[in-house]
DNA sequence: TTGTATGCGTTATCAA
DNA sequence: TTGATAACGCATACAA
């Protein structure tokens, strides 16, 4: 493999001259740029990616811990991250938390000491606390789906409390007022929002809420099913639920298909995250979307501007749930009580 | 911080035998070696992972050239590679192609200068003969998700003849006999030579092939659909179909549903992948499971075995399909002939 | 505009 | 068992 001196011999210049060339060419006559082009050209040199970052201690990599590199939920994050730190040529370390926080630990370090330029991540197990001692290591850091106390001006995070409201009021505004809720991980935050959001909706519609009609999902399909099923063995009347994301929705739907019950005509069903499944379920399923490629971006640009590599321009960091209306939501039957 | 140098001082000892401690620390006195550790822990050092890969021409890390970072069909393959890297202290540099030869050359040589111990690509542009060219580069490369011609001994792929075979067999012996095909991207491989299985299993049970039967469904959903338009427009009977993929099967599925038929009394459907939606259709979808993990699990062994890393261990290269029976596939109805 | 010389933090060779 | 020292290949401060 050649090198910069091969070059610079071949090329009669220093190898001084050569790394001017290769690296923006400032200060280099057009004819020495020229020569050195064409032998680097003619003994197709590429710099020694090893000795370049020992020297100017930077790898060109972003590093990135998710939850899972391939997640149905939040594969969209990485997508969104590639496509820009590809536009800027930087590569991406990837390793995944499996949303626990001992291995969110490893996975962090791991990239930290493969001295990633800058990492971003997104955490489901590590503490708030935790994350802070991090962001004071040196290493520039970004936090994405999560909205951690202390370091507000580095995470990109979906207001997901609105995304309950959200939910919640479209049932409302469809005329329901017995709604159930099947919340999520209570150790996830995001489930503990969505349910704030539920609450405040209620509130805001002056129905009074009912601790009866919540049921613990665990955000799994059978969660979801177990929890529709203590729903309506309840006997707490209601017409519509929300499911605080798509998985424990579609375990729903399920239980109540079982029941002999339909969608939405006999209860209308609202889900999160907007997932493929929602749009193949049948009926397929309103949802909540995050918009994670965006967040992604984001939360890559906000990286990178860190780094001074992408111009610091405005970043959006608060990122607002949509609504994506399909099949599952319909108008309560009057005088109609499933359960 | 803390360098080498700083340690080897602060406990009396040269560099050489720092770094000896730190990499097995064979020939070091238990003494010595006490010392040793004892300031790197009291420093807090860790080795300069640039200059370390500069004395060794060693990175640690496993390019990944993926279709997609986070695809809902090849995920699992990423899951699996992931999932073997991570035992052995490996990195991932993972970059897209896109399903496209220039970007997925891009993604190669990004990786490759990056300096990745060794590669593993899942393409779906990409000549054979320019990924044969590539293997000759240097770097140690595995295939995953294809047998390239003439790198038969690296590649890790599943036999999508069998897939074919598998899927349209499971029809015939239900009893159907006149059964469609929607055909994947003819551009690749993995399409061909399911359909290829489609017409072996056909040509076993003594069933004429008709070409009025196929239709092209391009992998995706509104393909599947307008195919199924196609073929019920056609006139031709049938009472099966098989997809080549999850996809083009659900939009097969929906255009059946759109033109009052049902599914499986009136056409059966199998589809090809056992992608996440395939379990959340109504009906659920019988299809052709990829053992995708594995198989990631497959190439990634292989490139640590030509590393030198993992155990040299017999690796499976051939994959076979699994058939994952649900509920779109029933006998065809006596008598009946819905187009 | 170009060249010289040095440092980046390891590993590895060779002596001791 | 240990140490001195030369690579590894590039970037950059300083000189010219």
């Amino acid at each position: 493999m050649a090198t910069i001196k091969d070059v610079s011999q071949r090329a009669h210049v220093s190898p001084a001259t050569v790394s001017r060339v290769i690296n923006g060419g400032n200060g280099v006559s057009d004819v020495t740029r020229a020569a050195v082009l064409a032998v680097i050209d003619e003994l197709g040199y590429q710099p020694n990616a090893f000795a370049r970052s020992l020297a100017t201690n930077r790898s060109g990599g972003i590093g990135v811990v998710v939850s899972e590199v391939s997640s149905a939920v939040y594969g969209g994050i990485l997508q969104g991250i590639e496509s820009v730190t590809e536009r800027h040529g930087m590569h991406l370390l990837v390793s995944s938390g499996h949303a626990r926080a001992e291995r969110e630990r490893k996975a962090f370090e791991f990239l930290r000491q493969r001295r990633s330029d800058a990492l971003i991540l997104q955490l489901d197990g590590a503490q708030d606390a935790e994350v802070v001692a991090w962001s004071r290591l040196g290493v520039p850091l970004v936090v994405v789906g999560r909205r951690v106390e202390g370091l507000a001006d580095r995470c990109v995070f979906l207001d997901n409390v609105a995304g309950g409201e959200l939910a919640t009021r479209h049932l409302l505004d469809r005329g329901h007022r017995r709604i159930a809720h099947i919340a999520g991980l209570p150790s996830i935050q995001d489930a503990r929002d969505r349910f704030t959001g539920y609450l405040q909706a209620l509130a805001d519609h002056g129905v009074p809420f009912d601790a009866s009609l919540v049921a613990d999902g665990g955000f799994v399909e059978e969660g979801g099913q177990r929890a529709m099923r203590r729903l309506l063995e309840g006997g707490e009347p209601f017409t519509a639920v929300f499911a605080a994301n798509d998985q424990s929705a579609a375990g729903a739907m399920r239980a109540l298909r079982d029941a002999g019950l339909s969608v939405p005509d006999d209860v209308s069903v609202v889900g999160f995250d907007d997932t493929l499944l929602a749009h193949y379920m049948v009926p397929s399923l309103t949802t909540v979307r995050q918009p994670l490629r965006e967040m992604g971006q984001a939360a890559a640009t906000l990286a990178l501007a860190r780094l001074g590599i992408a111009a610091r321009e405005e970043v959006n960091l608060r990122f607002e749930p949509v609504l994506v209306e399909r099949e599952s939501v319909a108008a309560p039957r009057a005088g109609h009580t499933p359960a």
